[in-house]
DNA sequence: GAGGAAGTTTACGTTAACGTAAAGTGGTTT
DNA sequence: AAACCACTTTACGTTAACGTAAACTTCCTC
C-alpha cells in the first residue's frame, strides 16, 4: 500500500540516471511497455524492473537485443508448454556459462590489480627514500636562512 | 627455452578466436605494436599478453579506447615519477569500483537465474503429471491394436 | 611459370545505441 | 493570454568496432 505504483519517465530517468532517450528507445525496441495517458508515458512496477534489468545486462555485456529476447521468451514460458520451458531451461545454462566467464575475467582482473598496486607502493616507496636522502644532504633541520 | 616467442598474425587469430582484421584493428588503434619482417607482421609474447587483456576487458565492458589509456598509463609508469605513479594508483581504484560493481551484477543475475530455473522445473513436473493422467485415462498398458 | 596460400593496404559499408535538434501538445502559473 | 513546464514525435547525426571487397606482394609448390 505504501509503494508508487506508476513512474513518469522522468522519474525513472533520474533515478537510474539515463536519458529519456533512452528510455523512449527502449520502448521503441519493444523492452518497455508503458501505457498512456493521452500521449503520456505512464510507467509500470513492471516497467521499472524491466529498465533495471536493462542496465544491469549492458554492464554484463547483454545487448538490447538478448536481453529484448530473455523478456519475450519469459513471457511466453509463463503460459508455457513443454518446449518453450526447456528452451528457456537450455537459454537459463547459456547465461550461467556467461556468468562462469564473467567470474573467472574479475578473478583474474583482481589479481593484476592487486599485483600492479603492490609494484606501484613498492616504487613510490623507494622515491620517498630518495627523497629524504636528497633532502638531508642539501639541509640541516634549523630555521631558515634570513635574507640573503 | 620451450616457449613460442613470436606469432603470426593468423596463430594469434585463430588462438583467440578473433579475425585478423580486428587484430590490424587493435594495432591501428595503437593497442598492439608488433615488429616487420618486409611488410608481414611479427607478434611478441607482450603483444599475445596484451591481446589477451583486450578481449577480456571487452567481457568486462571496457572499450578499447579505456584500455588503450591503461596500457600507456602503465608504461609510463614504470619510468614513473611521483604524479605518474599516484595516477596509476587513482585508476586502480576505479578499476576495483567497477569490479565490485560487477560481483554485484552477477551475484543478482545468479540470484535470477536460479529462481527462474525453479520455475521452470515445477512447471515442467505440472506439465508431465498432467500428461501422466491423461495417458492413463485414454489407455490402457497392454499391445497395441492390430490393424483397424 | 602458373597457381595457391598467407600476408598486405586502402577504403567504403554496417550495426548498435543512443545524441541532438526542431517543432508541436497539454497543463498551470502569473 | 503569455510564458513556462514536462512531455511528445520525427528525423537526421554520431561513435565504436569492426565487416567486406578490391587489388597487390611473397613465398612455396607442382
Amino acid at each position: 500500500m505504501t509503494e508508487k505504483q506508476t513512474f513518469s519517465i522522468s522519474e525513472l530517468a533520474s533515478e537510474f540516471d539515463v536519458t529519456t532517450r533512452s528510455i523512449r528507445f527502449y520502448e521503441d525496441q519493444g523492452l518497455l511497455k508503458p501505457t498512456r495517458r493521452g500521449q503520456t508515458r505512464i510507467f509500470s512496477t513492471t516497467d521499472r524492473v524491466r529498465l533495471k534489468l536493462i542496465l544491469r545486462g549492458k554492464r554484463m555485456g547483454f545487448s538490447l537485443a538478448e536481453t529484448k529476447e530473455t523478456f519475450d521468451l519469459w513471457d511466453e514460458t509463463l503460459s508455457g508448454n513443454e518446449k518453450q520451458l526447456l528452451k528457456m531451461l537450455s537459454i537459463l545454462d547459456e547465461k550461467r556459462a556467461h556468468i562462469e566467464q564473467q567470474k573467472a575475467d574479475i578473478a583474474m582482473a583482481e589479481l593484476e590489480i592487486n599485483t600492479r598496486e603492490a609494484h606501484c607502493r613498492e616504487a613510490l616507496a623507494e622515491l620517498q627514500k630518495k627523497k629524504q636522502q636528497h633532502e638531508s644532504t642539501i639541509e640541516q633541520p634549523g630555521h631558515p636562512a634570513e635574507q640573503s
